[in-house]
DNA sequence: GGGCGCGCTAAGCGAGCGCTCACCCTTGCC
DNA sequence: GGCAAGGGTGAGCGCTCGCTTAGCGCGCCC
């Protein structure tokens, strides 16, 4: 599996796993290129060009392009359940891990915009093996963000009515993030994450949350 | 045919202003079509079939592909900037007033999905001169929010820290509806509405909001 | 009732797509 | 030095794309 140099926050190097270093890169430039126009813009000539390469060199390490959104969808999903595990498993109140779980989730939202972009919004792109893959994933994030609520629910901390729509409008609030966010904009993903965590223990309904009791 | 599910978020004709009757039939092929597979892997010809014509009967009514694009995101825009400032400048509270804009915006993406795909989604898209003209609706969308929210501040019914950035997020949660709502799903529109202006009033610090007082 | 214009189609253009193939370099092992 | 292996390239295949053009049928006005 993957080296335990894992800290919360930094991503140190997010495509280490990719091990042939000209694959990397051509993963690297697909990234870019997907996140930019989306997948059916962009032509494999234009992701091997970005990586400093002839289109055929593309071939060699990927059966197709789509092959390449598989592989950045997979990684993408499984940083994110990742991220939102070691946030539901830490130490602290629900509301405490609550707001770790959305305020890391939105940094990487913000902070990895282009990848996010494409591992949230490309998924119809996939075949539909892939996609039933990825689903699973997907199922395993809303699992953990769930999990949180309904222990607050239970311990009384939190004020919720229906968990399962409150877990879905949490996570969609975190995922549109990549939809919006500017890297040039007035915020930093650390202000976003602060914000939207603030915002989450309100809709949770959670005690001591907002800023009239500080 | 699929005319049948617009009926339930009470949209009385949608695309009656599109005159030529061939037009409005190509305009809603397009929608079903961007909405489903995207634009850039919509062809022209798909199109065109939907609408039971050839693939040549798109250019007599409409210049290029880019221009049903054009047409779908400027009408929907205006659809929508409609619902809020409807919501905006009826009587009541700000309160009151939040929570209906919240509940007929998310009512219009939920039972509007297609097109609410295409207006939210489908944005880069657009060359440049279009997509400006875009952003100006958008804004006039933004400003429609923020002016409820600044007034329930002003008017200490709201408690909110950073307005704007609120704001933002309130239309984000509304917008992201369009990304995963499913009409074969266990909510209806009106039900994901109600849900939706209940966590917006709690996130805003609306007195009186959330289930415990009720 | 003949000409006209409108809405539409069949056929096809040039371009660009995803992807393949024959071949060329370097590298490392004997 | 000989040579296999594998990462890389230039050229190009078959196909489909957005869009165009020549022409057809038919209602309408004089």
């Amino acid at each position: 599996m993957s080296t335990a140099e894992e800290s919360a926050g930094a991503e140190a190097q997010p495509w280490g796993e990719v091990t042939p270093d000209a694959a990397r890169r051509l993963l690297l430039a697909a990234v870019e290129a997907f996140a930019e126009r989306g997948y059916h813009a962009t032509t494999t000539r234009d992701i091997a060009g970005r990586a400093g390469m002839s289109p055929a060199a593309l071939y060699i390490h990927y059966k197709t392009k789509e092959e390449l959104l598989h592989r950045i969808s997979r990684i993408g999903h499984q940083k994110a359940v990742e991220i939102l595990r070691t946030a539901a498993r830490a130490e602290g109140s629900p509301g405490e891990r609550l707001a770790e779980a959305v305020s890391s989730f939105v940094r990487w939202h913000a902070g990895g915009r282009t990848t996010a972009r494409v591992v949230q919004y490309e998924l119809d792109s996939l075949g539909p093996d892939a996609r039933a893959e990825i689903l699973g994933l997907r199922r395993q994030v809303d699992a953990e963000v769930r999990g949180i609520i309904e222990e607050g629910v239970r311990s009384g901390e939190f004020d919720v009515i229906d968990v399962q729509g409150t877990t879905l409008a949490v996570l969609s609030l975190c995922i549109d993030v990549a939809r919006w966010f500017n890297v040039d904009g007035p915020r930093t993903p650390e202000e976003v994450g602060a914000l939207y965590a603030d915002l989450v223990l309100r809709m949770v309904g959670a005690r001591g949350a907002g800023p009239a009791q500080r």
